[in-house]
DNA sequence: TAAGTATTTAAGTAATTACTTAAATATAAA
DNA sequence: TTTATATTTAAGTAATTACTTAAATACTTA
């Protein structure tokens, strides 16, 4: 079964804002927080916890970090969720 | 858009649990909450959250309630997910 | 009506969460 | 190298969450 993580992740606003931004394409966390109110340790820190569920890579380049979508963990969510809507 | 109520609800593994059950079939308060080791109380409250991010109904049957899946709301929170996954 | 059963509400609490600012780390550019 | 930029980590805190037990409410049955 699916990591509890996942669904953690996904239950803040700002967690799934992000997620809608990297949709777009892919951004540094500096693009992503600039986006936002909140401190950029704080963005960094939704990032990271986003990171642990899987939802999102960060690929190191050169001094930015550079985020993006794993949609293979939006599968998983939507499988399970799935069920509710269909006769199996 | 939808409501953050619904992935709050959703993020908590005993209201996950408590879904499943409910995807079987329809079950009165008490039988839920057999089913854990938690007090009464306690899943009371957590089928309160499921009420109000309308994931269950709750209908009063004589002294019991009888509580099932709204299974609308499912398909909008898989509407989000499915973004992800697929070129729109 | 009194007693029993089912459920919810209230009040309290420990743990978790979502932030903040300051400091640390890593890379790039002057 | 020093200075600037990008990002993360650390430490602290206020708010929220997930429980608990006890009391309240609602219904049923003796």
């Amino acid at each position: 079964m699916l990591n509890n993580d996942v669904y953690k992740a996904l239950s803040d606003e700002n967690r799934r804002r992000i997620l809608d931004i990297l949709h777009e394409k892919d951004h540094t966390a500096g693009e992503i927080a600039d986006q936002f109110t909140m401190s950029k340790a704080g963005i960094s820190q939704h990032l990271n916890i986003l990171k642990q569920a899987e939802l999102v890579y960060a690929k190191k380049q050169g001094q930015y970090v550079l985020y993006s979508l794993n949609t293979s963990v939006f599968q998983e969510v939507v499988r399970w969720l799935m069920k509710f809507n269909k006769e199996e």
